[in-house]
DNA sequence: CAGGCGATGTGATAAAAATCACGCTTTCCC
DNA sequence: GGGAAAGCGTGATTTTTATCACATCGCCTG
């Protein structure tokens, strides 16, 4: 059991909505049950659908030829995603995995245009949304180039507790277990490199492990390393 | 003298605006003459501004504490960029460094958002713009982290003969003058790395040099090395 | 509870990329 | 046109990261 959960201070990717125009949202949505392993859309699947996670855990993947793969996002609870482009006919460039049995709203791409030219107010919000994930998208893609493998696993690591973490006093638990593997997939490195810097880390105290549940201990360490500079939460997300 | 000049086939960013709608942003957009070496804004900066490109040519791009640096985009004419996120007070986290004298028309982001109020398809059309971007800066940052430090130079050669090429046959001249340590910076590698790989891919005869201009020679090599899927040009640019 | 499997940990080695060093070439500009 | 500065090219070396190989651990399942 984690005896350090208190309380989820994991922000959404929606907190530029206002209740009312999430609620307009959640309208045109329809709920469904995915299961893990499945997959939401492939990449060259027509990009005509906006989801809405209610519970649990998807993650967008793109694989090499080579059979390589790369973890561009992952989602949890509350987090809205999929096609960023309403109004343009194109294809997905990316996979969406289902990780853990989930229950999804779905916006038909119609759907959302209707909506969008009715009120005026959620299209600004809405462009507000689609301007903030474009930064998260450039501000993570900064920390992945600039800083070595290790500043790209620490950034991955604040990210992670932006998103997914549970802080009881200095400690972040990170409520989302991840193989090295995944983490490698994250940062485009190798499950031996992750598994050595993660050592490192802990051999220094800056994180600790519990149940296979990452905890951070330090998180100035690891804001150092990738030269965090305290950026809004809800765009240091992972 | 450029004698492989023919035509220019290099992309704006802005197709997915109408001539109309692209008419109302110039209307309420101000010239503006800036000169080789200044910047438009620096990252900290208030995000309240779009600039349109009318020509020139001008990078965004980030510094790390110990001075390496890194380019995250090139724009040229016709391109229009900034601030991403309208209706949201924000703040930049990336420099504009204007590299030649350049035309630039400024929009204050008071007035873009009462012409989003007031136009609707405007508004639609900026919501396409803003995912296209997006999927711009995702592909790259696929491109740059899965196929190694070659893979990403081949990409982004590729992405420069979108946004600034010129055929003449199978030939693409790259109408930018680059240096090898502006390539490394786009890429996150040295000038020496690139400096290597580009002998390389001389020597294979995929590229060739005219007067300090790159001239892509064998497109397909290039498109294998990065696993190329064709992607529209209007969003496979720098 | 035994066997299998996915995940972890770690050494040895190889490959990729950075760093250092330095000479050469081109460009700029006074 | 001459000198400085910026940029290029290339060896030698080091650092970083990936690859390979294999032992172990934990957990699920029959």
């Amino acid at each position: 059991m984690l005896h350090c959960a208190l309380k989820v201070d994991g922000v959404h990717n929606t907190e530029c909505f206002s209740e009312d125009n999430l609620e307009k949202l959640k309208e045109i949505m329809y709920e469904q049950k995915v299961t893990s392993g499945s997959y939401l859309f492939w990449e060259g699947d027509t990009a005509d659908k906006l989801y809405f996670l209610i519970q649990g855990r998807i993650k967008i993947t793109k694989t090499s030829d080579e059979g390589k793969s790369f973890i561009l996002y992952m989602y949890g609870d509350g987090d809205l995603f999929g096609q960023l482009d309403p109004f343009h006919q194109s294809v997905n460039s990316f996979n969406a995995e289902v990780m853990e049995d989930s229950t999804i709203g779905v916006i038909q791409q119609k759907d959302l245009e209707t909506l969008l030219w009715q009120h005026g107010d959620l299209a600004i919000e809405f462009m507000k949304w689609m301007g903030l994930m474009h930064r998260m998208t450039q501000t993570k893609f900064r920390d992945l180039m600039m800083f070595g493998k290790p500043g790209a696993l620490c950034s991955t690591l604040i990210r992670l507790s932006n998103s997914f973490g549970q802080s009881s006093g200095s400690q972040i638990l990170i409520t989302k277990k991840l193989t090295n593997s995944e983490l490698a997939d994250m940062i485009g490195a190798t499950r031996e490199s992750v598994n050595r810097m993660l050592s490192d880390l802990k051999k220094l105290g800056v994180i600790s492990m519990e149940n296979s549940y990452i905890i951070i201990e330090n998180m100035n360490y690891l804001k150092n390393v990738c030269q965090c500079e305290n950026c809004p939460k809800d765009m240091c997300r992972i």
